[in-house]
DNA sequence: GCAGGTCATCGAAGCGCTTCGACGCGAAGG
DNA sequence: CCTTCGCGTCGAAGCGCTTCGATGACCTGC
């Protein structure tokens, strides 16, 4: 049983090969009752196009690189959900995803570009001084970073607005009446790689803190239960007077709770506590978060879009923030 | 600055096209310096084969499809570990990755084997009833399940021998003297979808109880803190003897120790502890857990290497066991 | 010293598809 | 009535690569 070509194809329906393809593109007109005839022998044969013999020809892969940064230190239900929403995005626009680790650094992309089989690239988790970036502006196909690099200049990228997060995290708790409060961010590690949304949510916040006019400050804190709960020890030593917490660490802010608690703080009636995390983590922290949602589903359709337009050939925006949004659950109020 | 072709190359070396593909497929012996002179034209020009037309003359795209289970339920780091070591080995192989989510089902896969995008598929996560899996037995294209369905009848399956996991975690407990143990597992919802793998390990776990004598019974287990706690109350009340835990649910396994010391008992004094998780969320937990680990990069290692023997045409086994092994820490002895 | 065999290389035929220019035909316009 | 146009369709030329058979050149061994 050979496959079935496009040759069978016009066979079975009586017209000439050309003519199946430009139905099966849409890009010349062609009479209803062919059109037909076409898609029926399409149906019967049980014909998919080859792939390579497509790529070939038209110059288009139909494919896009996905690089991952699949190493320790981020956060997981967040990067599925952005693969998640990737793949469904890019398959509505008939696309597929090629997986990439960001271990194969810039050589792999080159690779993959150059060999033609994949049509753009997407990159996340997208470092201040990414080795990355300079390739990707020589690079022909285009590409759509998630995070900024030092310098976006002539890129297209795509995030959350952290500063924004930040800002609506302290004008919250500045609501509540808070009037001293602490965020409590990544790992030092994050900070020190320089990933820049860390860095975005400190300045927003600090200065949204500042216009509150309340007292504030920032601590990295680290993951494992034992960590975060000495680091609330100290904090809670430092600042007796705490009554408003953000953690932006996804990991830690289950911890965070438990440690308070722990501590003998409750929450929310000495501590309101704030944090920036996917709505599931959330949802199941007892007692429920008050969150800012990183839009992980959000983030990876923009994204597409983004990569698909500039595909298309139309010019897109360098950068787009998506805006953060604040649900507020019972551990602040 | 068009890009380079094979053409190129071979006029910028002055020897034939064929030539050049021979070098660099090595299917046909070329004298040294020939052989070098390619290389350096290679080298100097920047060629990359075009993967389209090396797909459609090859029949081969040196693709293999990833169908990960990208929703819900699923432990992440694992599944990361798994993607990471698929994608890693894959590379070894000179090979790349297609992801794809399990929601395009059975017409997804069928859609990138027909159209020749990928040479081969690996899936992940195959429940015992598994739509996909007739599919596969008709497509032409190899495949290597990451699970077993009710009949592995002539397919490929790798997995960790979940019986002897845990029967391993029985032994341990029986071997500390422990004679009243309770296997926790995973949430319903994944015992209802028929996934193989949480039975083998019930099973082993019953298995090597009942040999040593022991007491035990098996109950599912969510994930959020307060399932968990009510859950680990209402055993302690059914089994107050109850002296030896094995929890076979990643997500849960740090929950059943905080629920376990705000009950008033001690670990692992009053109780011991195993998990069948990674290793990782054992080291983190406090106290760190014995665990038999689910060696997700082995399972993804030897996925892949199954797939590439069986592209090669070489014929491998039906059912690839991966042995567990148990480390032992603090949380049981 | 020549048949037979290697070894290294070449040329050309596809692989299955897209796309460009051409063509025939009926309708519209002069 | 003849030209012009546009629509629907066709044929053929690639796209860049692999692979098969052919061709010399050079050894062997009798």
């Amino acid at each position: 049983m050979r496959t079935v070509t496009i040759a069978d194809v016009a066979k079975h329906a009586g017209v000439a090969v050309s003519t199946v393809s430009y139905v099966l593109s849409g890009k010349r007109a062609i009479s209803a009752t062919t059109r037909q005839r076409v898609l029926d022998s399409v149906r019967v044969l049980g014909y998919h196009p080859n792939a390579g013999a497509r790529a070939l020809a038209s110059k288009r892969a139909k494919v896009i690189a996905l690089v991952l940064p699949l190493r320790a230190g981020m956060n997981l239900p967040v990067l599925m959900q952005f693969a998640t929403s990737v793949v469904t995005t890019a398959r509505q626009y008939d696309h597929d995803v090629l997986l990439m680790t960001a271990d194969e650094g810039p050589d792999g992309l080159h690779r993959v570009a150059a060999s033609a089989l994949v049509d753009g690239l997407l990159l996340m988790d997208v470092e201040i001084h990414d080795p990355r970036v300079p390739l990707l502006r020589r690079l022909a196909e285009p590409a759509v970073l998630i995070g900024f690099p030092a310098d976006p200049e002539g890129l297209t990228c795509v995030d959350l607005d952290f500063a924004r997060a930040g800002a609506l995290c302290a004008d919250h708790l500045a609501d509540l009446g808070r009037r001293e409060i602490v965020l409590l961010g990544a790992p030092s590690v994050v900070y020190e790689r320089g990933t820049g949304f860390a860095e975005r949510t400190m300045a927003g916040f600090a200065e949204a803190a500042a216009r509150h006019g309340l007292k504030a400050g920032a601590w990295p804190c680290e993951e494992s239960f034992d960590e975060v709960h000495a680091a609330v020890k100290r904090l809670l030593d430092e600042r007796p007077g705490l009554s408003g917490l953000v953690v932006h660490n996804e990991a830690a802010a289950g911890h965070v709770l438990g440690a308070l608690r722990i501590l003998g703080r409750r929450v929310p009636e000495d501590v309101s506590v704030v944090a920036i995390c996917p709505d599931d983590i959330a949802e199941r922290a007892s007692p429920a978060l008050t969150s800012v949602l990183v839009p992980a589903e959000d983030v990876g359709r923009q994204a597409v879009r983004l990569l698909m337009a500039k595909l298309e050939g139309q010019s897109v925006p360098e950068s787009t923030l998506l805006e953060p949004r604040l649900t507020i659950r019972e551990s602040s109020r």
